[in-house]
DNA sequence: GATATATTTGAATACATGCTCAGATATTCA
DNA sequence: TGAATATCTGAGCATGTATTCAAATATATC
């Protein structure tokens, strides 16, 4: 099921043109879900920008509040916020109220392996 | 210094409130350049969308043209096209001729190891 | 060379997103 | 209780982006 000549998929009112009908089948049985995939897109979109990103990083070592990551940052305490609640709503962060100053730090042991992974592959 | 009064970073004129002076001190120490920071959340942005994302997961199994990938995917070969161009910008993916066909496929190991920790997480 | 196929390109558009600003909330301490 | 600190929230804006459409390019075939 090689041929270079495009097939059909959905008899007669095919719009799409397929040339490897068998990799594409295939790949329609081994795709994961549609939650999944929208789930997973969502962790590497939240990593995918670089003032979430340098949080990130910065919480992998020790914890820290709001005020602190924003003076590492160079942005507002309210920018520094937004972004922690996305993260927070991911899941891949953690907070703690200790009198008026709340820490955070990760919360995801999977994000520690995809950003050692990518400091690796930045870095080497 | 772990007091829970706010110092300042820059003397006089100063305008950032911070708590922790020596973990933002620490952070600004070990942070990544701004290059490799660049770099690395383009990397994750990419696979943050889910159109490129179920493009990369197929391709990690089997190479495939940009009509196939329009099929699975449900959208047209121009935006296929214009995807595999930003994945081909980053050298995420390859491509070679064969005729009138280009055949696509992964172009980076630390990318397959993203992608498995990433399934790993959703599908545990 | 002319036609058909496979892919690319650029413009246009609808939508998402990061940041700032102003004000609200929560906690502590006098 | 009232003032000060730390953080959060929502609206607004400017920028970025995913897709589509129409047209261009590249390769194969007749």
């Amino acid at each position: 099921m090689s041929s270079a000549k495009a097939k059909c998929l959905d008899g007669e009112a095919c719009q799409v043109r397929v040339i490897h009908l068998d990799r594409v089948e295939r790949a329609l049985r081994e795709t994961v879900s549609g939650k999944e995939l929208n789930r997973l897109s969502s962790i590497y979109k939240v990593l995918g920008d670089p003032s979430r990103l340098k949080i990130v990083l910065a919480l992998r070592k020790v914890e820290m509040c709001v005020c602190d990551l924003a003076a590492f940052l160079g942005l507002t305490e309210s920018a520094i916020s937004h972004q922690l609640r996305r993260l927070k709503d991911l899941a891949l962060v953690k907070s703690r109220r200790e009198g008026q100053v709340i820490y955070y730090s990760l919360d995801d042991e999977h994000v520690v392996e995809l950003l050692n992974i990518g400091l690796a592959h930045v870095t080497e």
